[in-house]
DNA sequence: AAATGTTATTTGCAAAAAACAAATAAGTCT
DNA sequence: AGACTTATTTGTTTTTTGCAAATAACATTT
């Protein structure tokens, strides 16, 4: 019952975001193989059957390769095929974006960490891919607990508010802010536990089991 | 540069939606070929390297075979994968779904059309799908001109709002909804266009240029 | 022609949410 | 102790929403 068309390359890409020094950023990898070697693109590959249960596997697979650690959050973002947007033959590449705490990437080459509006020219159609993946990231962020990803797992209300303002890429009015988020249970006091700085301490927060299982569910 | 893995097969599956007798419905398709032969499923079929640029002209060859027009709105809704989900073996399904008029479809075989609260058992993961495919109108219905694209070009404000009351499967109210619509500026008035009846006639709207081009961008 | 029935559309008001502006709280540092 | 800085709360205004009722417009009946 094998069909009989040729059928095309299958692969997945992955955006894998992260806030650096306060900006939305963008991890690339440098192509290691033809075709566009030595540039940067977005870290990418086969889909293999002998390793991959499903595409979201292949996706796992492919950032633990880059970062060494599964992403506190990935998401399917859309498929991408055509004839012509890879030189090697008709292919579909099944995105993926995940979000990553900039504090889990220290000791990374920084060299491949760049803002997303400063991104050098990428190869394929990796510049529509990213287009759509912060469109979608900044679609996200304003009605759910997305952002908070981006944060370890204890945070400040200053850290969220700040997190949510870069990822929207517009100002918050703070005490909405605080009112809106507290209202929805995807955040939790953690009792007792406070950042200690220069001067009034801010209450730590985390992700309530809430967000969390929601997420898990991919709302 | 060929890839040394053996790769998947890749189709496409659509989810027509419609609304008839004030219920939201999907458009099955009875299989004519194994696996599953002979049972409803969703429309779909393997993507041709000749006819199909992408997973996307794919989708519409497919609707086309199945109600003999384009869909008004046509969007990527996921991509499901895995070696369990078709009896042939390791399978990437790229899915799409659609919105048609009703009044487009009349005197289609109602026998292939069934509310989807009451659809039968479908192979495949094709009830995945289908859960899928409603949550993604669901939450899109809330915050976009999305639902009208279920009703011809002409319709009345009362069209619209039961329309919206019925994707979303909640009361809306009246005045709420009236002055909501309005300010977003997705519909205009057809100037001195009214539905007659026997009452008091009603004004008739279109989509707006606005949302129409939002649209094609696929917000 | 006037009254009636029915649907369409507007209006008014109370409640809730959001935006804005400022005050208060709680530490550190000098 | 007082200045300084960030965190958090409070109050006020504006905007949106929810609900209920009034008004408008026509066809049909009386």
């Amino acid at each position: 019952m094998e069909p009989v068309y040729p059928q095309p390359l299958v692969m997945v890409d992955t955006a894998l975001f992260t806030i650096r020094d306060e900006r939305l950023c963008l991890i690339l990898a440098r192509r290691k193989e033809p075709p566009f070697e030595g540039l940067l693109a977005l870290p990418g590959g086969f889909v293999h059957a002998q390793e991959d249960a499903d595409t979201e596997a292949a996706a796992r697979r492919v950032i633990r390769g880059k970062i060494g650690f599964d992403a506190p959050y990935l998401e399917q973002l859309f498929t991408f095929s055509g004839a012509a947007r890879d030189p090697r033959g008709w292919s579909v590449s099944v995105v993926y974006y995940a979000l990553i705490p900039w504090s889990l990437l220290e000791g990374n080459p920084s060299a491949e960490v760049f803002p997303v509006d400063a991104l050098p020219p990428l190869p394929f159609d990796h510049g529509q891919i990213v287009a759509k993946a912060v469109e979608r990231l900044r679609g996200k962020a304003t009605y759910s607990s997305l952002p908070a990803f981006l944060l370890s797992a204890e945070f400040t209300m200053n850290d969220l508010h700040r997190i949510y303002e870069q990822t929207i890429g517009a100002r918050l009015d703070k005490a909405s802010f605080r009112h809106k988020i507290l209202g929805q249970d995807i955040i939790e006091e953690m009792p007792n536990r406070f950042r200690t700085g220069a001067h009034r301490p801010a209450q730590l927060y985390r992700l309530s089991s809430k967000a969390l299982t929601a997420f898990e569910r991919k709302i």
